[in-house]
DNA sequence: CATATTTAGTTGTTATAGCAACTATATGAA
DNA sequence: TTCATATAGTTGCTATAACAACTAAATATG
């Protein structure tokens, strides 16, 4: 029997997270600041200094995207990345004055955002979907 | 309090995401065929003959998305293009054999990857996850 | 009928994503 | 110590994604 494509749980996954990322997307634009890079940009607001490969490590991203997000916010000038002493192979990556004055503007971004997207979802049932997402993760590895 | 990012639970739906994209990427790169490339033939196998605008609509994408998949599909041999006869800004989608053959070598994989997504996970709990992806969708308009 | 608006599709730009191949540096093992 | 290997990062390529601006054709409205 043939199916509609909505009936597939990978295709309801793909598409709601294209919305959600493009509601995020929408709102951080006034900021000069994509979804991905402000995740990085979390990252840092948390522990400055992160090396490239830790950052891509965090996120589980490839580096080579790391490289380029960083190469896009080293030009807006949020970040600088400086040689590091110990490794002249690592990359440490440093929150300008630029991007630290960020971090009280995007937060309540974040906030508000977890909050729409959660509303009127329980808590349990937000861990009961968290788990079988991870769960969904490990049935593909 | 500050939260790891996984808390997240937009982040969680999107590596997951990423990872069942990347899985159906790579059982579909020996066809020639990338997984939202495969969304467009999978509507087509199902009904022939679409025009890129209902494709774009069915697969709730931007219209310039499906231009360029298209391009793509055409230049591996898989579709073509041609004019409607009542519409001259329409143009119909249709597969050619290249494109029908492929069906029956890319539908099993599919099914198994639909299985491997869901292995143990129940009926209900998927209806649930829909239900609930549903509405952060709805949360978020 | 003429003009305004809508619609279908294309092109340009930017931002993710991942693979392959590369450079440079560090480490481990003979 | 020297050579193989591993690691950090970059560049090139392809594939999604979305927005803006555009062309061409169809439709609606005066």
């Amino acid at each position: 029997m043939k199916v509609s494509l909505t009936d597939y749980i990978s295709i309801t996954i793909h598409q709601t997270d294209l919305k959600l990322t493009s509601w995020v997307k929408e709102k951080l634009a006034p900021f000069n600041l994509a979804p991905e890079q402000n995740l990085i940009m979390m990252l840092l607001w948390e522990k400055d200094g992160l090396t490239q490969n830790e950052i891509a490590e965090k996120l589980d991203k490839d580096k080579t995207n790391v490289t380029r997000m960083l190469g896009s916010l080293e030009q807006k000038g949020f970040i600088k990345r400086t040689m590091s002493p110990s490794d002249r192979r690592s990359l440490h990556v440093c929150l300008t004055n630029k991007g630290k004055k960020l971090e009280c503007e995007i937060i309540p971004i974040t906030e508000e955002f977890h909050r729409m997207v959660t509303k009127d979802i329980t808590e349990e049932e937000l861990r009961e979907m968290s788990r079988i997402l991870l769960k969904m993760r490990q049935n593909v590895q």
